[in-house]
DNA sequence: TTCTGTGGTTGACATGGATCAAGCCAACGC
DNA sequence: GCGTTGGCTTGATCCATGTCAACCACAGAA
């Protein structure tokens, strides 16, 4: 192992400057709508920027909550631990998206958030974010909808885990992915997945052997080429149709 | 048919005129922790009080989004509708509680809610309620968590659909119930559910028959005694415990 | 009172996805 | 190079829950 210098880990854990009024996410992120002279206010608030590793935890279940964090770069997951051990995802979550909003409730994070890939947050002080936003009108507002829209995205994968079969479950996360990567300037018919597949079987309530064989179903189909965590979408309408083999 | 003043249809679509400083649902709704001169306020803002028929729509899915609704007396349930006709309950709520914050995301209901008896809401027009929310702090905060709040509830949900078999998820909704109709001060041994069998399933994931053989299930062993809708739990631990027999 | 409809129960059988198990592939350290 | 490890794929089998169907129970209408 070469010789670390001591500095290098305060590296990773180094809190830098921010500033969303020149972030390339802001018209994802919170800052949606907001004048410039409000982005100003806003810069003041959100000004610790925070490095996660891949693989280790952005907050735990259980843990004091005072922030939220919005996601500069990287992705991350959050799963709900049970008593008796059993797990589940959550949720995966990327550049321009929130974390933490669970933790208001109790003050307690209830759930765990763990980054799959070198990641970047910005921390936003929640009491200081409050206080903003009884004065910012277009924050407040904008923050209830980014709180409602993530009721509205829960109720789907209730729809989707209740109701849909494997391999419709799987053409929704697919598209679902897609849409969210071009939504982000990305390829909406390529790229990679961060997460393995039983990450994928916990969020979608199947078994990692039943998500490898409806990756292999599609792939035979041609709607898609797999090699790996490496996707290829090639045929965006025939998932959408797979999403309606309902039984 | 009798014959009906033309007022009385009138009467079940009135609008009476309510105050949450004298309503006995005050520590489990928005006004929690408010001081009497902010519980005055709220009351100018929370004046409609709105009937809803057993089987009625409160609102339905696509409709203009404009008010919040707080559970005065009655018993709802929300679905939501996929295009291919699949649907899905997402929830059951009770006195107290409130209904309507998924449709802040995009200004339009995204559920319907459906009155499982004659029921009662009071309406809180939502810009308003953002208006007197930058004031009070409280209140702020405390509708920040209701929203948190239902948000780690739909995690709870996922849990159990991800994660749980039949009986595990039929434990869990009773206990589930039995609590809030504890904190409403109801005996938590003892109750009438106000939905079917098919209800139930749908929002456990589960089909009627299921839900029924383990309702079957759990009298002949003891835990609970059923008849029709009618519930009562003898044995709460035996119920816990079954929430642990995994796969 | 009987009739009718809606919701609930129960049984017999089918099946999608879980489970168990073996083997493959790519990355990485030695 | 070679072995190890973690993640992925594939096959064989099993079982929980879905499906289909018959029947029952209660409430409301006639």
């Amino acid at each position: 192992m070469p010789p670390t210098h001591p500095l290098n880990q305060e590296v990773s854990l180094s809190v830098i400057k921010t500033a969303c009024s020149n972030c390339n996410l802001r018209e994802l992120c919170l800052p949606l709508g907001l004048s410039l002279e409000e982005l100003e206010r806003l810069d003041d608030l959100v000004s610790t920027r925070r490095r996660v590793k891949r693989g280790d935890h952005l907050y735990r279940a259980g843990e004091g909550f005072d922030s939220i964090y919005a996601i500069r770069s990287g992705f991350f997951k959050t799963d709900v631990l049970l008593e008796d051990g059993r797990d589940q995802v959550t949720g995966f979550q990327m550049a321009g998206e929130l974390l933490g909003l669970d933790g208001i409730s109790t003050e307690h994070h209830t759930c765990n958030a763990i980054a799959l890939e070198d990641s970047e947050v910005c921390a936003i002080p929640f009491s200081r974010l409050e206080g903003l936003s009884r004065e910012i009108h277009t924050l407040q507002h904008h923050f209830h909808k980014v709180m409602s829209r993530e009721i509205v995205r829960d109720h789907g994968v209730m729809m989707l885990l209740g109701t849909m079969r494997a391999e419709e479950r799987l053409a929704a996360f697919l598209l679902n992915l897609s849409q969210r990567f071009t939504s982000r300037g990305f390829s909406h018919a390529e790229f990679y997945l961060r997460m393995t597949r039983e990450e994928i079987g916990s969020y979608l309530g199947l078994k990692l052997e039943t998500v490898s064989r409806a990756f292999s179903k599609f792939q035979e189909e041609g709607h898609i080429a797999v090699q790996q965590k490496h996707i290829r979408i090639l045929n965006v309408s025939g998932l959408k149709a797979l999403m309606n083999h309902q039984r």
